[in-house]
DNA sequence: GTTGCCATCGAACGATCGTTCGATCCCGCA
DNA sequence: TGCGGGATCGAACGATCGTTCGATGGCAAC
């Protein structure tokens, strides 16, 4: 049963490593600010990962892995494209608010990969970003040409969601559905205009 | 006139390290990076500047600085609402395309400032969110409840605008007017809905 | 022509970086 | 009871960091 401590060990370090490389950022943080937060000799740290590289790409690689299999799980049978639309945008949304160290690393510290493993996740978003762009072109096809740009919208709306590592606060006054819906609001209103937006939104308020 | 020749040295030095902090990250570059890109002895950088610090801090104020005073120019003695902030969002865009690197400096190298550098500048910044914040509530005044939290979308409005440093080409295909009309289009359609936002945008097109 | 000042810059400072080594420990199995 | 292998970890590696020092150069003022 050693792989097994040793995997849950790894699990933990990277929960450490995520709040503290979101906390200070990457390059600012040393392995030896991850072995004190981790409550272990720097030595230790080394035993349960190669590098620090390794450490930033298993953050960014198993959360956005666990957004896109979410995505997917979300769009599963759902054919309206407004309808997916607000899945896909609940989604991220809601797996962002509930790991915004990890996700905040995942945005935030995008240019601190290197070599194979910037390419690997550089791959994984180039893939995310088309099934948004899909999906927009879906809406166009169902409800006549959009009100804006599919390039600018789809980089306004990833704007809007990943943005929000530099405000938001879960446990603050402003639930993550109301966040959700509000975000909903802004670019289906924006992009497809308000009685076909407000159509998938029936419950929405300004909130 | 030696002080003019200081001076002069220290723009160019501020220019060339704001290319290198946005290329690499500010906490990755070392003093010897700028000094090669700037093509001086590394101890001559240090003779017209104080600190790694003041260079990143300057490079934050004088930009920042810039886009407040041309939004105060862009809202002078515009009273309606919805043409006042399709104003608020041109500045913003327009030197954000045309100082690219120094912005996404300002953007994501927030967290990198410490001390009354950090103070200072997020004074800043909660300032100019203020007057965003308050264009907002006069819309709502002017043209009935908006159809998203306020405080939610002057966020999700800087998380469209500052994101672009991940993926706007000033000098490809989607010029900045075309960029600032769909920016515009997708946030006050979203916000106000589209008879007041177009009544705004007479000339605009989804391009 | 001499004096004084500022720009220049090679060399070095102590600190800290990511990483590795090798000794010691613990524990399941013979 | 003794053996073997992974877990633990203090100490050290060479490299690089931000910063400073002190020597040198050129030029303006007298």
């Amino acid at each position: 049963m050693a792989s097994i401590t040793r995997d849950q060990k790894l699990d933990a370090l990277l929960a450490v490593a995520a709040q503290v490389f979101a906390a200070r950022g990457y390059h600012d943080t040393s392995m030896r600010d991850l072995a004190r937060a981790a409550g272990m000799p720097l030595a230790s740290v080394y035993h349960y990962t190669k590098s620090k590289d390794q450490l930033l790409y298993l953050i960014q690689t198993r959360n956005f892995d666990a957004v896109i299999a979410g995505m997917h799980g979300a769009l599963e049978g759902v054919s309206d494209p407004v309808e997916r639309l607000s899945r896909f945008i609940d989604n991220h949304l809601d797996y962002f608010a509930s790991h915004m160290a990890e996700m905040k690393v995942l945005s935030h510290e995008a240019g601190a990969l290197t070599g194979d493993f910037l390419h690997e996740v550089n791959e994984k978003k180039r893939a995310y970003t088309r099934v948004l762009m899909d999906i927009l072109a879906d809406v166009e096809r169902a409800y006549g040409p959009a009100h804006a740009n599919r390039r600018v919208a789809a980089y306004s709306l990833f704007g809007m969601m990943n943005w929000i590592y530099n405000w938001y606060d879960p446990l603050g006054d402003l639930g993550v559905e109301l966040l959700s819906q509000n975000v909903r609001r802004i670019f289906l209103g924006g992009y497809v205009g308000f009685p076909v937006a407000d159509a998938a939104l029936p419950r929405a308020s300004a909130g």
